[in-house]
DNA sequence: AGTGTTACAGAACAAGTGTACCAACAGGTG
DNA sequence: CACCTGTTGGTACACTTGTTCTGTAACACT
């Protein structure tokens, strides 16, 4: 990635926070009045740098259309690291985890989850999982983590067939796995993601 | 929440999929050309609607600054789930996981978790951890999660002080404790979140 | 039928805004 | 010093765009 001047980096930064604060690109005066200006022209220039390097695009003659590249936006994903044993980590790799892009869609909902039966799947108490809604319920793959509605309640279960029962199994030995009638299960979405903050004040 | 007409909810769903994607507001023409109208006049009526009810917000006169309520950004938190046994879930409460805004801050970055050394911190081969930069080892918490550089690399490790010694503690017993020189240990930084995208062809 | 309400089409206006142009200035290079 | 290059200040212009206004059509209700 091509370097920027010490003045197209003040730009390139105060745009991102902008655009990530205010959901859209600030105009031209904006800039300049932001970046100490008294002419619009200087704003234009380090503009048609940041573009031509790479950083932004916009949509010509249209009013606050700059927008970040892409592959630039979220957090760049730094390399590989070990949990099992030391070895290299921080690669120069320039891929990001787009955290607003890619993976969530539109009507897609969010569960806090409580209790630990699913600790062998490696989701724990207080971790938000992320559901996407089922239309198909016969499509469900053997195995999959479904949030489903039962006569008694709703869980967090993995989905298996038995016949023309259901099973819903918890990832976690101390737990029974459950049964009913097909009819009687509403699956209301499949796992697509896992989030858990980490609270700082939070020591193990 | 109070509810939208079809043609509120319409143009509603496609300037949130159509900020998400830009990056920034739709012009109103634009959208009457989406909505397949051929005058401004409805575009504006939904729009003030929309803001009346409080969907959206936009500085008066500026061109494109339509944005999106800060509060209905990410997905919607609908409640919590039980994964111990079936309970409640599905509450109408509002909460909502804002992916893009919170929790994520500028410098933060993202490393792809290899191994099997932190399960039991309920962290798998194939997650993304995001991180935080550290800048006083001081006050790095004992128990800490912390992407520490020791002489043979980088590893991820719960983190604890031991006299003048630093020691890095995997969360799996199968692993050894490894303790070195306080002053030979550079933490890269901090655990802050725990990201898991679940492949949809992936069968337990 | 009459009436009020709402939505749409079309046009027009004013402000916001991107862009082009030119002069002044600073910094480096011969 | 002269010269070139890049940045800034300042201005001007044309297009974009939010906003307002008027008339018409569709619809619900009395």
């Amino acid at each position: 990635m091509e370097s920027l001047t010490t003045a197209q980096q003040e730009l390139y930064d105060w745009l991102v926070d902008y655009i990530r604060a205010n959901q859209h690109s600030p105009s031209i005066r904006q800039m300049m009045r932001a970046m100490n200006l008294r002419s619009p022209a200087p704003i234009q220039s380090r503009l048609e740098h940041l573009k031509n390097k790479g950083y932004i695009e916009w949509s010509e003659g249209k009013a606050r259309t700059i927008r970040v590249r892409d592959d630039l936006r979220g957090v760049p994903i730094l390399g590989t690291i070990a949990a099992g044993f030391v070895n290299e980590a921080f690669t120069d790799s320039v891929e990001r985890l787009d955290l607003n892009g890619l993976p969530i869609q539109n009507g897609d909902y969010a569960l806090k989850v409580t209790g630990d039966s699913m600790v062998e799947a490696m989701i724990q108490d207080g971790d938000v999982v992320i559901m996407r809604p089922v239309k198909d319920p016969q499509g469900i793959r053997e195995g999959t983590i479904v949030a489903a509605r039962v006569e008694s309640g709703t869980t967090l279960k993995s989905f298996y067939r038995q016949g023309d029962q259901v099973q819903l199994k918890p990832a976690n030995p101390d737990y029974p796995v459950m049964e009913f009638p097909a009819e009687s299960v509403d699956v209301q979405g499949r796992l697509v993601a896992v989030w858990r903050g980490i609270d700082p004040d939070f020591v193990v």
